[in-house]
DNA sequence: ATAAACCCGATAAAAATTGTCGGGAATGAA
DNA sequence: TTCATTCCCGACAATTTTTATCGGGTTTAT
């Protein structure tokens, strides 16, 4: 139960658009620079994220992404989703199991996966906003 | 944030235990038959329960292991901190985060892992016992 | 045209996970 | 006492996942 850098990286890199939402899309290169990512990993970072319809990509020269709706309605549960597939998921929740029938393992390991679902979707970029203007001083500093 | 074969061979062997807790100890070896759980690899993992105090051993002939509490004060948390570590830690949790001072993603961080923590102490394995009495036709089903 | 930038698939290095193995130490029972 | 059982410990090996890197293609503003 850890998050990897691949859900680490692509929630920074959503914030870093969320903080320049409804300017100019930004091009990986510039996203990178500011959070200390490799360029050409968050490239492959951000393609699941297009894939799920969080960012928009523009193609060409002064291209880049942008967020492809509010920040409001962007949760980090979606941006972990996207990155690193369903979180806190066992066979049992993915696949089918076959003892689902009131088995307390199964119930223990769906009470976890809703659980945690749960938590990450209630939590959206805006809110990370919000914490920003409260709490500091500096939009720019990042936590690796 | 998936579980690990780790953590849910650990919940399985303590829900185990939990199903004859205040009779004899088990050993290793019938744990890790009941549960399909390869012998010397649950050897491992149950050294760090230990550590952790949450099942006694008795060594020798007839020897095995024991909760070393009620099922009621044990939790899916500790059981899954014993043998997985922290649990969604970032380094920004575990070790001193430069920019601890507000800063957005350290609250986010913050914020996932008291979650998730609240999340899997509020289960304990007299819950799932309970859940077993309640639904479960077969004490014996176990979900890999 | 040209440079900027997205897009895609293959590959490689590093780390973590998932085991396996051999032997030592404690203890109950014959 | 002797023996089988069982916990205990550290080292090692196989596999998988993570974390990248690279080369080349496509799109588009200037």
């Amino acid at each position: 139960m850890k998050l990897s850098t691949k859900g680490r990286y692509g929630v920074r890199a959503m914030f870093d658009l969320a903080l320049v939402y409804g300017q100019a899309p930004q091009s990986v290169k510039c996203i990178a620079e500011r959070q200390s990512i490799p360029e050409a990993y968050l490239e492959q970072l951000i393609a699941p994220l297009r894939k799920a319809g969080l960012v928009t990509s523009i193609r060409g020269a002064q291209g880049g992404y942008t967020l492809s709706r509010e920040p409001r309605e962007i949760s980090v549960g979606a941006i972990l989703r996207a990155v690193e597939g369903p979180l806190a998921a066992t066979e049992c929740i993915t696949d089918a199991c076959a003892n689902s029938d009131g088995c307390a393992m199964h119930m223990l390991w769906q009470r976890i996966h809703v659980g945690v679902n749960d938590l990450m979707d209630s939590i959206t970029l805006q809110d990370m906003l919000d914490d920003v203007n409260t709490h500091c001083a500096d939009n720019r500093c990042s936590c690796h």
